[in-house]
DNA sequence: ATCCCGAGGG
DNA sequence: CCCTCTGGAT
């Protein structure tokens, strides 16, 4: 199966709008909970008004919260985004870190959000567990895991380190295009002679979620 | 386990 | 109406 999606989708990549590491943070912030398409229609502006860190960290709360408003969550990512940079600002030099340790205690900076900067900014191979990663390897049945974490150890020892970041990349695309969460297209997946759960796919995640708890995915 | 919190699809 | 969208902090 892996071998299909990497055919299927040998161009895949971020589809978030970024020209730097510190763009790149900001907009994987915002994407939480949030399509990236979303996420690409209010950073233009955010990006040409504030530059760096300490512009960021210098940001009005209020202005900043309006900007980001229809990301969703947005008191919540405002709160993240002054944080993060204030931090930047005091303990890295205004630059973003490089190392996944680093990253993470930024505020608003998860696993996940770190990965996705390592891999695309710094070239540093990561295995991002979102919301398609896992949905995606359960279905596939790569795991039976929920919990991210352990997503992410089983697939590390399913596939070579120098696949992780574009395997992340070929997940997030086909779980948009094809393997969506309610409504999966298993009548014209490339992957439904291998997958186990085509056809009787769950078709929603919630679903999902109890028929992995009951196993019959093995 | 629950909260944050907006937009679009079915 | 209900679910989902590249989550993270409490």
């Amino acid at each position: 199966m892996n071998r299909i999606l990497a055919e299927t989708y040998p161009d895949a990549h971020c589809e978030l709008d970024f020209a730097n590491p510190l763009e790149l943070l900001v907009a994987t912030i915002l994407s939480a909970q949030c399509t990236d398409k979303r996420v690409n229609m209010v950073t233009p502006a955010l990006f040409a008004k504030y530059r760096t860190a300490e512009e960021f960290a210098a940001a009005d709360r209020t202005e900043l919260e309006e900007m980001i408003r229809s990301t969703g969550f947005f008191r919540a990512k405002a709160n993240s985004i002054l944080g993060m940079a204030q931090r930047i600002c005091d303990h890295y030099g205004g630059e973003v870190p490089h190392t996944l340790k680093e990253l993470v205690t930024l505020p608003g900076v998860g696993r996940k959000t770190a990965n996705v900067v390592l891999g695309n900014a710094f070239g540093v191979p990561g295995i991002t567990v979102d919301t398609h990663f896992g949905r995606l390897t359960r279905r596939f049945g790569w795991t039976k895991e929920l919990d991210p974490v352990k997503v992410e150890h089983a697939i590390a020892k399913l596939i070579p380190k120098a696949e992780w970041t574009m395997l992340s990349h070929r997940l997030i695309w086909h779980g948009r295009r094809i393997c969506q969460a309610r409504r999966p297209a298993c009548g014209v997946c490339p992957l439904a002679a291998l997958c186990p759960a085509y056809g009787e796919g769950p078709t929603d995640e919630a679903t999902a979620i109890k028929l992995v708890k009951s196993g019959p995915f093995s």
